[in-house]
DNA sequence: TCGGTATAGTTGCATTTGCAACCACAAAGC
DNA sequence: GCTTTGTGGTTGCAAATGCAACTATACCGA
């Protein structure tokens, strides 16, 4: 009983777009988990940092980056700064803020994460697509984003 | 700076579809917020119980469908059944199984949402795409679900 | 028919999230 | 300078999640 709904190609786009996510999302999580890493938003975290400059960045930065809210933000930093994989420095141009920096624990654990997660893309994502079709969706998702092609 | 990962175009379709993914959620449940609409995860379940058989499912096959896990459906549910939109009923064939049950209030509450759901993913989604693409999209994602295209 | 194993669903507990209130500092206007 | 308003970040609390343990029923094999 093909539902009338999914007739409208966007609408049934749109519905395996949120089917694809979860199942990918909870496959890799499986494969971190698997390999006793912890959770995909700390790799985010210490991929973010160690691509940016001097290996830090603002919170406020990194949490848009990562789409994450302030609060949600705070505490995960506390977590990974609590395993030593990033810390916290003031900033001396203002006094409010503070940087969040990568440690090389942090850096070794990006390192150990990237295998894992890789192998995990392609399992479960990469392997489905040719080169030029991922090319093309990735062109495709970026317009929802407003996201650079080189970001 | 093109980080050198995102040149492989597999994990940047993939970074894409995270980023996107997440936007666009947030996008729709803040405009369901706006409109005093409860949680997307609601309508996924009235939607699920409006097109099942006699508006009924069983629960753990409500909970494949939506991929949520046992705990989290059980208290989804509650949810919902302490609000009237739906309700359990045994199950006669098996004494172990309960189905959820559209209640009108519950299919009331779906023919409320689905206007404003339909125009954020219009608005958030839709609109950036052809009819053609969508297409395109939908049947690639169905290669990494196993969802067959009527469903 | 009995014992063991598998399945449906719930519950308790620890962790994570989301929201609003809050503190500290910065910036803009008078 | 002083006040008002905005921004960066944290905290408290309520709600949602994930995991493992648990109850009840079904199924399977001797």
């Amino acid at each position: 009983m093909p539902s009338r709904l999914l007739t409208d190609p966007t609408v049934r786009a749109w519905a395996r777009l949120l089917k694809a996510q979860k199942l990918l999302l909870e496959g890799v999580q499986q494969a971190l988990t698997e390999a006793e890493l912890p959770p995909l938003e700390w790799y985010d975290v210490l991929i973010e940092l160690k691509t940016a400059p001097e290996q830090r960045l603002r919170l406020f930065d990194l949490g848009e980056r990562m789409l994450l809210s302030r609060s949600n933000l705070t505490r995960l930093i506390d977590r990974l700064e609590k395993e030593g994989l990033v810390l916290r420095d003031n900033c001396a141009e203002d006094r409010r803020g503070l940087y969040a920096v990568l440690t090389p624990a942090g850096l070794a654990l990006q390192k150990r994460m990237w295998p894992v997660y890789q192998q995990a893309i392609h399992m479960l994502f990469g392997q489905h697509f040719s080169a030029e079709e991922a090319r093309t969706m990735a062109a495709w998702l970026e317009r929802l984003t407003g996201t650079e092609p080189g970001e």
